[in-house]
DNA sequence: AAGCGTTGTTCCACATAATGGAACTGCGTT
DNA sequence: AACGCAGTTCCATTATGTGGAACAACGCTT
């Protein structure tokens, strides 16, 4: 009973595009060639549709990187996000009680996507993580999120996890991860305890549909120097209450069926 | 000669993806169905690989939208973008000159598309308009662009826009547009003259790579009834330093390969 | 509440488009 | 100048997408 047939063609110009997006920088044919392993005619084929069609462009030095068209279906899929919309004012509001960094990511397979930020310092460009993809295990939305799964979609996506220890603080096995959502899914909150990165600590609360179909989370982020663990548990009501607003916006805007 | 084959399998998935976007929100399965006039059992086939790669997601209510994953090529794709990098610190030095909002804009076929924005007003989502795409033809940043094109390909390109007045000043026929892009390449910098939007207008320089397969350029832009066209007028040499010295950048960071 | 029209989904013989090995081109290197 | 490798083109084979038609699910009307 193997659902998950592949996408065939699609797929393999996905591939392409993942295959550049991951290398974060201008990747040379052979380079691709090496990373996702199509035959040199392919890929030159899919490379070549993908110019096309404005998904891939392609520098002089013969290098590839990702195309100006994506920058505009980002901007189309951002803009009528109706999530983010109804989340937006409660953003603000928790940032201006908190005045720290504040976070708004939906789950994504094993992945958070950020969907939007606002933080003190403007002087950082704003739209600098918005769309950015972070693994869930390892971050305070994530765990929120993953908490929020029905059980055995909880568990086989846990299952499924490769695990990396960011820092000595990542929870790196499926066994504590699993513990870990249990707790957090009992008292509706998580931190991230420096677990993806040395010296950033933050609180966070799950937001979801009320089916379920989308889980997400709102976070507020700090540096460990400046605020305290003990301030970070303070902050846990305001986090928990925006989040609890923004579920309550959703399931009225979006309607009961939804 | 036609040189343009089609894309194949992977156009008509972007197809999908492009109307979805059009519609700037979600669409049900008819719809996409009267908007690209593909048969029930393509565009189902079309829409399930499209959600398995997290390019399209579905709403509970049988709607579709553009997914999250195109979020994070985007991401990837303004993050890693060379021109965007190296055109960056100009864009704050003409807006810290200018106080106005600043635009860097990229050629895309017929449209621009922009890939950074610094404003005066921070109270306005500063990523609201990136990665959004105008009509090159009645944009200062898209003929500043087009002029930059060999005459060959700028005749092609003209003579193939659907011209639309979305205002009394839009230049609406291919021979009036021909004829202010010569006067843009001679002169070197362009007006929008409330051509795409009644009460707002800009002075815009082009930018290109030495071998000109990018072109582009920045403008700074204001409405009406606050700046006069006196004072837009007394701008240009701001912004076409400004111009010239990312010119220049490219030209040296480049490599004059490029 | 039943029936009907609309909207969305599945299936399968057929046609088309993707595949990839191999031969080729051209650029950079010694 | 000749070598080697990155990148490109070609074409017979094969896999994949195609779309009509039959079917299922939903919601709207009577």
């Amino acid at each position: 009973m193997e659902e998950s047939a592949s996408t065939g063609t699609l797929g393999k110009a996905v591939a392409v595009l993942d295959a550049i997006a991951r290398a974060g920088k201008p990747v040379r044919f052979r380079d691709l060639r090496d990373l996702i392993g199509q035959p040199p005619g392919t890929l030159h084929r899919n490379l070549s549709n993908l110019m096309k069609e404005g998904l891939v462009r392609a520098n002089p030095d013969n290098s590839y990187a990702l195309g100006y068209r994506l920058l505009t279906f980002a901007s189309v899929a951002w803009a009528s996000n109706r999530f983010r919309e109804i989340a937006e004012p409660h953003l603000r509001e928790l940032h201006r009680q908190t005045d720290e960094t504040v976070h708004l990511g939906v789950l994504e397979g094993l992945e958070v996507i950020y969907l939007d930020k606002v933080e003190s310092r403007q002087a950082v460009r704003m739209h600098s993580q918005i769309g950015k993809a972070s693994p869930a295990y390892c971050t305070g939305v994530g765990k929120a999120a993953l908490a929020m799964l029905p059980e055995e979609e909880r568990r086989i996506r846990v299952n499924s996890i490769h695990f990396h220890a960011f820092t000595p603080k990542t929870i790196a096995t499926a066994m504590d991860l699993e513990a870990e959502l249990i707790t957090i899914g009992q008292r509706g909150f998580a931190f991230d305890d420096e677990e993806h990165e040395t010296g950033i600590h933050c609180a966070a609360a799950p937001i979801h549909s009320t089916d379920r179909s989308f889980v997400g989370g709102i976070s507020v982020t700090a540096p460990s120097y400046r605020v305290s663990r003990d301030q970070l548990e303070q902050w846990v009501p305001l986090v928990s209450r925006a989040a609890n607003e923004i579920n309550s916006d959703i399931a009225i805007q979006l309607g009961p069926r939804v």
